[in-house]
DNA sequence: GCTCAAATGATAACCCTTATCAATACATCC
DNA sequence: GGATGTATTGATAAGGGTTATCATTTGAGC
């Protein structure tokens, strides 16, 4: 949280921008969610913390967020897009629940090795990925054996 | 072309829908398309065979289109959903190129392998997976060094 | 042909996100 | 501390893609 603070407004001044109430707000708002929230929900902790906040600064101060490392887009299949802290989070891979929704954050080595191989294989650059397991979770599927 | 209007018509059929001019239309849009195309692509396609379809019928069609089996979604990173040919057309992913859109399509067995090694780790049925690898390619790369 | 449910297309509504803009808050420099 | 000038804010409107509404038309079966 402090490490956090200070990268922002670290980031914020080597551009020329602020440090305001309302970035700090959501910011703390951003924080204080568990991983893979959409801005609605970060709109309404923020608001938790201020009722005043606007939501369009939420959307703009979540797009800080990323630029400056503190936050990753995750996945977004239905056209919400979710969003997870990304300081002291390292890459990973996701494998989500059909039913309840319920996500498993992975990586696995052999994945990320063969993902380089098919980069190689048709000499692309990488620049990133983004893999989605989509399955049902061990509790959903006793619940079908019922 | 013979077999997919074939099997749309069953589909239709089997649930008491019917084949309708509007759809064979659509049908033959969308199968006279190249892959990965947006539901606006389908449209303008369909309005060059009949100009009067309407856009809520393509977006229905094309619906029916992948619950038929016909159709299939692809990436859609940008809010944009975009289908491609299901019929004929075995599970692949896709190597984009993030600078002029070229798709790669391709299919890794040491990925598809170790994906179901993640399942078995974690107790989950599959239901399915959405790889994307993005990266520049070797054209584009190319022009960087220009 | 007749009948009735399904399908159509024009339109409005919807959701998420971004743009607009006058009013406000911030950092810097006196 | 106070003035200055730009960045930021929040309310609102606009945007893009998709879906819902609904009177009218079409299709399949009898
Ligand atoms: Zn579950
Ligand atoms: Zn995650
Ligand atoms: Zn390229
Ligand atoms: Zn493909």
């Amino acid at each position: 949280m402090r490490d956090e603070r200070a990268l922002l407004e670290r980031y914020l001044r080597d551009r020329g921008l602020k440090m305001t109430r309302a970035r700090e707000t959501v910011l703390t708002a951003f924080l204080g969610l568990e991983s893979h929230v959409s801005v609605e929900a970060v709109i309404e902790a923020a608001r938790r913390l201020d009722p005043g906040v606007g939501q369009a600064t939420v959307f703009r101060t979540v797009k800080l967020l990323v630029d400056a490392g503190l936050a990753r887009e995750a996945c977004h299949d239905d056209g919400t897009r979710l969003f997870e802290h990304a300081y002291n989070h390292a890459h990973h891979d996701h494998l989500t629940c059909i039913r309840c929704g319920a996500i498993v954050e992975f990586i696995d080595t052999d994945i990320e090795r063969a993902q380089e191989a098919v980069y190689r294989r048709y000499g692309f650059e990488s620049s990133g990925h983004r893999l989605e397991l989509y399955g049902v979770c061990p509790a959903c599927a006793a619940e079908d054996t019922d």
